[in-house]
RNA sequence: GCCGGGAUGGCGGAAUCGGUAGACGCAACAGACUUAAAAUCUGUCGCCCCUAGGGGCGUGCGGGUUCAAGUCCCGCUCCCGGCACCA
């Protein structure tokens, strides 16, 4: 850095500087301990949790993005004289590792906390008020331990089970992936057709709560989230009917329209249904196994894919419908799953869409038995299906009788009774959430710790034998397969029970796993007697603020309630849900508001943006670029006005004023008034996570703060009020320009440790208000009223306005409107006297 | 297909208990400083008409309610996201 020849002899630049000044700071606020927190002190907590990252390597702009705002808020809630836990840690385990394992010849362990040096370097340089002493890292033993753990006591609970189950199958890694993984029916890292394959895996039993996690009353997070959950969770109501087979063989169907049952003229059985080998008839054998096998074939996604035609095959069977005894066709089909309902359906084409095509496309008969007033439907030309209200018609005691989804439910709910009463059928609610896939055929993983013996079979590891270790000295196969399956040493094992030869299970968990419960780590990172401490926890969670991309408003929000719950089962904690409040940010995107990425090279580094513009001045670009839900694109020339904004600030508290001017009591009136509304308006901003308004208010109390800054005016007590104000405001959206600034201007302390300034509503008080006059509602005029003015004397102001009495000439009053403080309105017609 | 969210200057975006559209910033233009440029400072800045005082139009499109609509209602178009044969 060249050396300017300065006049003054003080050590320090009088320029700003973020290079000097920053990294001096984070010194200085690490050896300090300003961020540590003391979880067991008396003043009212506030746990601000974000998104924990994979470390991938690198912190890039979608971290910064997630990050920075989050940490003014959380600053924003400490100033606020709350006790601020906010924490930072790594998710850890997961694909990544393996495959630069597989790559490069790097372990993966290695790789891994390598990465997160890295990261925690930069996170850093971000200033950020992370207490690191509270880290975790789950691919820690002293971390997957208790992974291990509650896989025992879910285990034991039989909340975990190992049930066979259709996966995702990449013959070339020679591994199970997960949907995500699967792009256009191909393995995402293989480009492999991907097979379906039925293989004993690991769940979770979360459909056991399905009814409690579509319940979110006491949490404040966006709508769309709760929506998408719910719709993940897909709730339906209807009843389970018993159809026969000729042979006596009961079929299990269920339906949301049993007001529809008499309308039923063929059945379709999922092809993986346990009785269609029974019930085919031998002549059609040879028609159903080539089918069967086909389907077999095609992954989940395939066969979706697949949604214009539909393809079906009759295995030569029929059944009895038991509300007429009517002979129906059964046919399977791809289009019926086995993993929803019963995996049987009553086809009712004349009600039902996908029956409709089913039935027009194999000939099959239409019944319509739901009639709207007006219409009379027939079978047999029917072009649609109709899916609305109506009357029962056909149904033999129902004829008459209103039914329909839509407004009439009353048939439906009389026909359940009725077949209740009939022993035919019953009330039955079914979900479309599936209990939760958890093994992974993977190495980089939390091992399951469950061990296959020859004597007394399935069985879990004992507590005091975990945690299972991961070992390390494994060899990768540049198949892909986990090396896990060769490791001899880990392999055989005895069991915990008889003491006699074991295998281990070689999966490893699911890393949603890890992300379930890691909030609770923090509060005791390396307790190692239990998961979690159970004071902290009753006086730490739940989280009350957590934020982080709209990517997981499924997955792992889900999951993670559904461990919450669990955790409570087993009378570990006292609570039902684990995040009172969720906020996501957008994404932040290139220059040509495209997605980031290097095939696109319009990726910006916040390592280069820190070099040239200093840290302060990305947080708050990132703030200021537009609302923090709504994301937005990187403007290169966006960030030189925050670079220009911080400079100016920089030089209002530093230099000192030339100019002077004398001391005007209206100019320190309103500059009173300028430094009360913006606190006002940051305030109220910042809680409401509007970053992007909040700076915009700084900005403007600067600029009024730089007109009419003169030697007189800065020594005013109210100047002194506005830029301890503006720096206190600054602070957690720039925190080391606002500590530096503040030791400059003579305080003692740091900042970070202020209270945050409150507004006296009196400062805003005016009095004379600017009112805008509108004739026949066009603004004509502006008027300045009294704080107080009557309407009455409002609207004789307005009149005599010069431009409203020209407007008003030859014209005769409807109606005078005063909205106070805002407007008048007069309303006029041509006078016709 | 179904369910959400959105569309405002040249650009990012403000303003939604209906009440002065365009805060703040970027870009652009003009001026000051400078030999010059950069930086900085000052001013202009939705479109159109007008000599001025002013006036017309304007928040994706078409209707409607209202003294008053970016905001509410009805009908569309386009964009983004989620789910996708869920019986």
């Amino acid at each position: 850095m060249a050396e300017e020849s300065t006049t003054t002899t003080s050590y320090r630049s009088e320029k700003y500087n973020p290079h000097e000044i920053e990294p001096k700071w984070q010194r200085a606020w690490d050896e300090r301990g300003i961020y540590s927190i003391d979880l067991a002190s008396d003043r009212e907590k506030y746990f601000f949790l974000t998104m924990y990252p994979y470390p991938s390597g690198d912190l890039h702009a979608g971290h910064w993005y997630a990050e920075a705002p989050a940490d003014a808020a959380a600053r924003f809630k400490r100033m606020r004289g709350y006790n601020v836990l906010f924490p930072m840690g790594y998710d850890a385990f997961g694909l990544p590792a393996e495959n630069a394992a597989i790559k490069h010849g790097i372990h993966p362990a290695k790789w891994t906390y390598k990465n997160i040096e890295r990261m925690t370097r930069q996170f850093k340089q971000m200033g950020a008020m992370f207490d690191w002493s509270k880290k975790i890292v789950t691919c820690d033993p002293e971390y997957y331990k208790w992974n291990q753990w509650f896989f025992v006591k879910m285990f034991e609970r039989g909340l975990a089970y190992r049930k066979e189950s259709y996966v995702n199958w990449d013959p070339v890694d020679k591994t199970v992936l997960a949907n995500e993984q699967v792009v256009d029916g191909r393995g995402e890292r293989s480009g492999a057709l991907i097979e379906r394959r039925l293989m004993p895996q690991w769940h979770f039993k979360i459909t056991a709560y399905s009814e409690e996690l579509l319940d979110f009353e006491k949490l404040d997070w966006p709508e769309r989230v709760k929506l998408m959950q719910t719709n993940w969770i897909g709730r339906s109501e209807g009843a389970e009917v018993t159809f026969q087979s000729e042979e006596g063989d009961d079929i299990v169907v269920f339906t949301t329209r049993p007001d529809t049952l008499w309308g039923a003229s063929f059945m379709v059985l999922a092809p993986e249904h346990p009785l269609v080998a029974k019930l085919t008839r031998s002549e059609y054998r040879e028609g159903v196994e080539t089918y069967v096998k086909q389907t077999s074939y095609l992954s989940e996604i395939d066969r979706q894919a697949e949604t214009k035609e539909k393809t079906g095959e009759f295995i030569g069977a029929f059944a009895i419908n038991p509300v007429n005894q009517a002979k129906i066709p059964i046919w399977i089909a791809d289009y019926v799953m086995m993993g929803y309902g019963t995996g049987a359906i009553m086809a009712v084409p004349a009600h039902d869409e996908r029956d409709f095509a089913f039935a027009r496309r194999y000939d099959l008969e239409v019944i319509p038995v739901i009639q709207p007033a007006g219409e009379a439907f027939d079978g047999a030309t029917m072009s649609e299906a109709y899916t609305g209200d109506g009357v029962m018609v056909r149904s033999g005691p129902f004829d008459g009788t209103l039914a329909g989804k839509e407004g009439a439910g009353e048939g439906i709910q009389r026909v359940i009774d009725w077949l209740e009463r009939q022993g035919i059928g019953k009330r039955r609610i079914t979900y479309r959430l599936r209990d939760w896939l958890i093994s992974r055929q993977r190495y980089w993983g939390t091992p399951i710790p469950m061990l296959y013996c020859d004597h007394c079979g399935v069985v879990a590891e004992k507590e005091e034998n975990l945690p299972v270790v991961l070992p390390e000295d494994v060899e990768f196969l540049p198949t892909g397969e986990s090396p896990l399956n060769h490791h001899q040493e880990f392999l055989n094992t005895s069991c915990p029970h008889c003491g006699g030869q074991a295998k281990r299970e070689t999966d490893t968990m699911d890393t949603f796993m890890d992300s379930s419960w890691y909030w609770f780590r923090y509060l005791s990172p390396h307790k190692n007697d239990g998961p979690v401490e159970k004071d902290l926890v009753r006086r730490w969670t739940p989280v009350d603020t957590y934020t982080g991309g709209i990517e997981h408003a499924i997955l792992h929000l889900l999951y993670a309630r559904f461990f919450t719950k669990v955790l409570r089962d087993l009378d570990l904690i006292d609570m039902d849900e684990p995040f009172l409040k969720l906020r996501n940010q957008g994404m932040i995107l290139g220059e040509d508001n495209e997605k980031m990425s290097k095939r696109r090279g319009n990726v910006v580094n916040p390592d280069d943006l820190v070099a040239s513009y200093g840290a302060d001045t990305v947080r708050a670009y990132l703030m200021f670029i537009g609302p923090w839900e709504q994301g937005g694109p990187w403007n290169s020339k966006g960030i030189e006005g925050i670079s220009r904004f911080l400079n100016r600030v920089w030089s209002l508290v530093v230099e000192p004023s030339i100019e002077s001017g004398g001391v005007d009591e209206e100019v320190c009136k309103e500059l009173r008034y300028a430094t009360h509304l913006a606190i006002k308006e940051v305030s109220k901003d910042l809680e409401g996570f509007q970053f992007n308004t909040a700076i915009a208010e700084l900005m403007s109390l600067t600029n009024t703060m730089m007109k009419i800054k003169s030697q007189e005016v800065t020594a005013s007590a109210e100047w002194r009020e506005a830029e301890r104000s503006l720096l206190l405001m600054l602070a957690p959206i720039t925190p080391h320009i606002s500590e530096e600034l503040w030791e400059r201007s003579g305080h003692r302390g740091s900042i970070h440790l202020e209270a945050w300034p409150d507004h006296d509503e009196e400062a805003l008080a005016q009095d004379t208000i600017q009112m805008a006059v509108q004739v026949n509602g066009k603004v004509r005029g502006q008027i300045h009223v009294p704080q107080d003015a009557s309407r009455e004397a409002i609207l004789e102001i307005a009149k005599n306005e010069r431009n409203i009495t020209r407007h008003l000439e030859g014209m005769a009053m409807v109606r005078e409107i005063v909205v106070p403080g805002r407007l008048v309105n007069l309303v006029v017609k041509p006078d016709k006297s």
